[in-house]
Order: C-alpha cells, then sequence, then structure tokens
DNA sequence: CATGAATGAGCGTTCATTCAT
DNA sequence: TATGAATGAACGCTCATTCAT
C-alpha cells in the first residue's frame, strides 16, 4: 500500500469489497476499516457511497472505452478490430476482475441519472462490437444470422473471465486470450487463425490501468 | 396472483425482488409488501430471509439438474449432448430470468454450508457440459484447445440471456436457443448443422417449471 | 401430565417458566410449546400473560396465607406459632420452589391494581410474623432490640430457601425445617430446643398444596 | 448527574432500570432515554445489552470481593471475621441496593459463559463466609448443626436488605448493621456482644465505592 | 486532516394478541 | 376446543451520514 494517496486507498477498498460482497453489502465501516480510517474520515475522500460507486463505474467504463475506441480507431479489417477487441476485453477483465465485477453487477445499485451515464458508456463501448461485427458480415468475413446475438454472446462470455480467472491458475494471460479470441472468431463464423497481437493489446491495457487517476 | 398459495406468492416475490434489487438491498418489508403482508406474516412461510434465498437457489439449481440430467441420459452423441444442454440452459434463462440471476449472483450472501450445497449443484451440473464437451473431442467431433475455457465461455454466454432477453422482444425462443446452439457448436468447432430438437427441450422445460413445488 | 386438565398444565408450565426465566424473559411461545398447545389455544385458559401471573400469584399467596392462618390461630404460646410459620414457610419454599420464586420475584411485572392485591396478601401473612414476634416480646421469650428488623431477616432467610433447596441434596425436609426453626428461634432470643411438631406442619402444607385448584 | 461522563450516567442508567424493571423488562429505549441519549448512542458506551449486564454483574461483584477480602485477611478471630462479613454485606446492601438487586437477581439473565464468571466470583466471596463459620465451629465459638445451612440462612437474610432498606426510614445505616451483626451472631450461637467496628467497616465500603471505575 | 460523538431511520426478527374457521 | 393465519408494535441492533473539535 506504500506510495498510495489516502483518496486510493479508499477507492481500492471500495472497489475490492464492492466486488467481494456488493455494493449493499459493503457498509461504511467495512470501507472505513477496509481503507485504515475511521468511517467520519471517509467522507473527507467521497461523497456519499452511492456517489463513490458511481465514480468508480465511471472511471472504470471510461478507461475501457478510451482503450477500445485507441485500439479499433483508424483500423479497417473488421477481423482484426473484433479480435482487439476480444483481447482487451479479456485481459482487463483478467487483470481488474474486482473493477470489472462491481461495473457488470452494480448498476441496479446506481441511481437514474447515474445509471443513465453508465449505461450511455457501455452503449458506446458496445457499438464498437456492434460496429466490427456489421463490418465483418457486410464483408463476407463473419457469418452470423442474428448480429446483435452474436455480440451478447460475445460480450457475457468475456465478461466471465473476471469471474473465474485467476493469474495464479495453470493459464497465462496470453494463452488465456489468444484462445478466446479464437473461440471469438469461431463464434462468429471469421478466420481464425487471424489472431491480433498479443502484446500490443496488453502494452495499451497496462498504460490504461496505470495511469493514475 | 390467483391460486397461488400464499408461500407461493413469498417466494415469488423473494425472487422477483432479489433479482431486481439484489439480496442485501433487498429488505423484509419490501418482501411483505410484494407478496401482500405484513413482514410478521411472513415470518409464517419462511425461515430468515437468509434461508429464504438459499430455499430458492437450491431449488432452482435441482430443477436445472434434474432437466439436464433427463434431456442427457442415455444420449451417445456428444454433439446431440452439448446441443440439448445449451437450448434448455438458454430456455430457462430466457424464461426464468429471475431466478436464473439470483442463482448466479447471490452465491455470495449465502452462509458457508448453503454456499457449499449451492456449488455442489453448480458443479454437478457444470459436469454434465464438461463430459460432453470432453467426449466431442475423443471422438473428433470437437476441437478445443482448452475444453475447460470452452465450458466456462459458453456457461457464461448462454448466462446472459437471462440479463437481456425478454419475451417482447423481435426473437421468439426458438430462434434464441437455435442461434445459440448454433453458435455453441461453431465455438467447439462441431458440425453446426446438427441442432438439437427445440421442441423436445422446450417441453422438458415446461414441464419442469409447471411443476408446482 | 396424567390426569391434569388443559387449564392445570398451562398454569404450571406458566410456574415453571416463570420461575426459570423471569415473567419477561418467558414468551407466550414458550408457554405454549410448554404445555403443549399452540399459542392461540393458550388463551382459552387464561386471559392475558400479565393476568396468568397475578392470578398464579394471587393463589400462592392465598394458601399461603390460609396455611398459616390454620396453623397459628387459636395458638397462645408465641414460640408456638412463631416455629409453626418458620416450619410452613421453610417446607412450602422447599416444596414448592416455583411458585415461591414466583411469588418472590414477580412482584414488579404486575400492574398497579394487580400488585396491590398481591402485597395486601403479603402484608397480611408478614402480620401473622409480626405479631408472633411482638407477642413474644410482650412474654418475655423473645429479646429482639427491633422486632421489624427481625421479621424481615427471618423472611428473608426462609425465602432463600427456594432458590437453592433440593430433595436430591443430603438434607430432607424434617432436618431442614428443623434446623430454620432453631436458627430463627436463636435469631430472636426464643428458647430454641421449643421446637413446633414437623409432623403437624407437613401434613397441613401437603393438604394446602394438594388440593386442587 | 454533574460531573459524570456519559459512559458512566449509561451504566447508572441501567443498574437502576435493571434493578427496578429487570434485564428483560428494560428495553434498549427505555436505557437510552433514562441516559438521556438516542438508541444508536447508546451503542458507543456499551456492546450488547447483554455485555452492559455482565460488566456490570462482574464489577459489583468484584468490588464485594475485594472489599471483604480486606476486611477479613490476617483477622484470626472467626467471630470478628463473621461479624465483618455481615457488617460490610448489609452496609455495601443498603448503600447499593440497585447493584445488589441485579447481581441477585439476574444471574439467569447471563449467557453462559459471563454466567461461569459470575458464579465464580460469588463463589469465592461465599467462601469467606463459609471459612469464618466452620473456623469458629473448630474454635467452639460457633454452635451450627449444619454449618452450610447457616451460611445460607445469613447470607439470604442479608440480602434482603436491599430490597426493603430506605435510608429515609427511622433506621439510621449503624443501627441496621449492628442489628444484623448480633442476629447473625445469636444465629450461629456466637457472643453477640462481641460486635466488628462499624466505622471501619463503614470507611471499607466507601472508599470501595467512592472509587470511579 | 482526522475522529469521537451523535442520531434518525431502518434493519431483520419476535412480541402478545386476535379471529375466522 | 383448537389452531393456522394474521398483525401492529416493539425488540436489539446497525445503517449512512453529520459535525464540533
Amino acid at each position: 500500500m506504500a506510495g498510495l494517496t489516502t483518496e486510493q486507498r479508499v477507492r481500492r477498498a471500495a472497489i475490492k469489497l464492492f466486488a467481494a460482497k456488493g455494493f449493499h453489502g459493503t457498509g461504511i465501516r467495512d470501507l472505513a476499516q477496509a481503507a485504515g480510517l475511521s468511517s467520519a474520515s471517509l467522507y473527507h475522500y467521497m461523497g456519499t457511497k452511492e456517489e463513490l460507486l458511481a465514480e468508480l463505474m465511471r472511471e472504470s467504463l471510461d478507461r475501457l472505452l478510451t482503450t477500445a475506441t485507441t485500439a479499433v480507431s483508424g483500423v479497417d479489417s473488421p477481423v482484426e478490430r473484433l479480435g482487439r477487441l476480444v483481447v482487451l476485453h479479456v485481459l482487463t477483465h483478467a487483470a481488474q476482475p474486482n473493477e470489472t465485477r462491481v461495473v457488470d453487477h452494480e448498476v441496479r445499485a446506481l441511481s437514474a441519472s447515474a445509471r443513465r451515464e453508465v449505461v450511455r458508456l457501455r452503449d458506446d463501448y458496445e457499438r464498437l462490437w456492434a460496429d466490427a461485427i456489421a463490418d465483418g458480415i457486410r464483408a463476407g468475413e463473419f457469418t452470423s444470422p442474428e448480429p446483435s446475438l452474436a455480440r451478447l454472446a460475445l460480450l457475457e462470455m468475456c465478461n466471465g473471465v473476471a469471474r473465474w480467472y485467476s493469474p495464479r491458475g495453470p493459464l497465462g494471460l496470453d494463452e488465456l486470450a489468444t484462445n478466446y479470441a479464437q473461440m471469438a472468431m469461431r463464434l462468429v463464423g471469421g478466420p481464425e487463425q487471424a489472431l491480433p497481437s498479443f502484446e500490443y493489446c496488453r502494452d495499451l491495457v497496462s498504460k490504461t490501468w496505470n495511469r493514475r487517476r
């Protein structure tokens, strides 16, 4: 925990606890204890508990969206674009499972207005996937009878990684990502040997998440 | 709500609310109101809130496991088995999204002992998938470099259905299930034209879920 | 429990539980279970919980007062009267410890009006002791500088029996009663060899408590 | 109430209410009101209601045991020892009737483990009495056919003081204590003119109870 | 910055009691 | 007689939040 500001410690504690026990299952006192503060002091570093959640979610989605936009912009090949999206998504979910779980599970805990923002970010992100799939079909590289279904299936299957992947397990990040990219390509009927550069994606993810808020 | 016993009304209310707001986000008074009772009366029909959750989860998983076991037992072809599992899973998640969401999201809210039971049921269920995939690979019908990854990817992708499918949307249950079966076959490199009987699976699911507890 | 009416079972259960856990520590459901009834059925045999307590206390005190009045009326000797009071009191407290404990501990749980009745009965009972002591002093058989103090000391010391006496312990009822009578005589400076008839008192107590309500 | 910390106010309120209405008859809201706090604030100054009770009882018994041990240690004469024990006990029960009533009445409300501690303290205390009586008999100064009975009778008779003594009544503490010492001596057949120093005992009690926790 | 103190509101649960059957 | 069903009120306790210091 050395080198972290108190605010960062609060946010880390929140992410960890919200991921592990849920937003409603995490008390303000749990948070305070995990951050090494009194519960009163917590309020120097956050608004309400719900505002903290909203911030964390917006930030996580922001990073994901930014990274993905960077990765696919200017890339013509839909195959390459979809491949990059899958690998980025999987790497992010494997490397930041707590952030990811919070984003995926706690939308319902947000107030209406915060939820709207988050949903909009999520929609923007999913559009990148939808576009890659649609372009791939148009270009004759993918064959999906129901492109929306494919998108949803792909996203859910990749989200799942956050729920079970462990760096102490048998699979390295590269194998994990490559396998998922292959499964994704198969799922949309694309060329499965055409996989994106793992190193490129890994560096992109790492750059995004090491950048301090 | 006609024709339901009070206990059933309580359980339905619990499933709906736990699915919508989470276990910790649902108060006993919410539950009572949704069931049309006072909060004191609730306790004629349940033990503690947590015991109610545990019962609901066990029952849902029990049904899923029973249905799936029925569907695959005695079937030799791994392709047919996996196909049926996918269709059953998708139909169940589309038709009973609340039960399913609770099962998938609220394991962490269970006490240690209840969690053990639920995890065991889930493990039994996943074994059916693992066996079908492993047998398919052995028989040369599937080609998956990492069978466990394939199983996890398939399950997560099918779970997702409960989060977004709406019977009022453009897709019917048959299209939904058939598409998922096709995507699943592609994902494991199997023969995608060999799809299981939708009617058979639909009847099985319907029989399981119409049976009153 | 054979041969008891349901009402008697209820009263016995109440006495036992009120003695063991206190009036406020005993729930209506405890009572029902101990009496072998549903809590609703209980109300066929009692008024409110508090009325039940009041009845039990009045009845116990009534018996004690009646027995004691019988034992001392027409007896001239204050020594004999005080001796009988001590033996009766001790025997009652040893044989009916639950009734006694309730009477001694739960006055505060009564409503004002019920408390008044109970206190009046108690006062009548204590008057018998006060008279015996005063007469003994007047007759030169007792020497107590503060007769009220002696009365209170005697009563409390005898009440204590209900808190610890066990028929399975080393002391029989006769030794117990005789010893207490001796200690009492000493305490008021009376002739300690002049002890009342144990058999007479035992029979009186036994007659009083075997009489069904 | 001036000069008291909030914690002390809470404890005083608890002692007063537990004594007056019993542990189970006292609600957390009663406690809060008597202490001048909200029921939530109460929990800054105590653990659970039951832990508060246990603390209060342990502390009261601790003081009693300490005072009594001080008073009798190094004293050879059993007559003097028993006399001091009686006077200390009576003074304590007259001066701190609430503490005393709680200790004497609410043992049953304790959890098993707290009860064990309290009973052990009580046993240690009663041993001082048992030793004084046994030594007195051995020395030929007391004549008690059943020493245990004498001990129990003495203790109960002295406990009673807390139930009725009022400083606004006709008796001063000195008369009260002296009379009880005399009655006690008579009860065990000891020399009743040999009474312990009232002033010594009064100062000891007062020192013990004025010491702030 | 940091926190002890404080609280209104609410938590899950149990209370004593009633009543239709 | 007997009870399942029902409930308003209260239980002991924790919640997220504020604020004076």
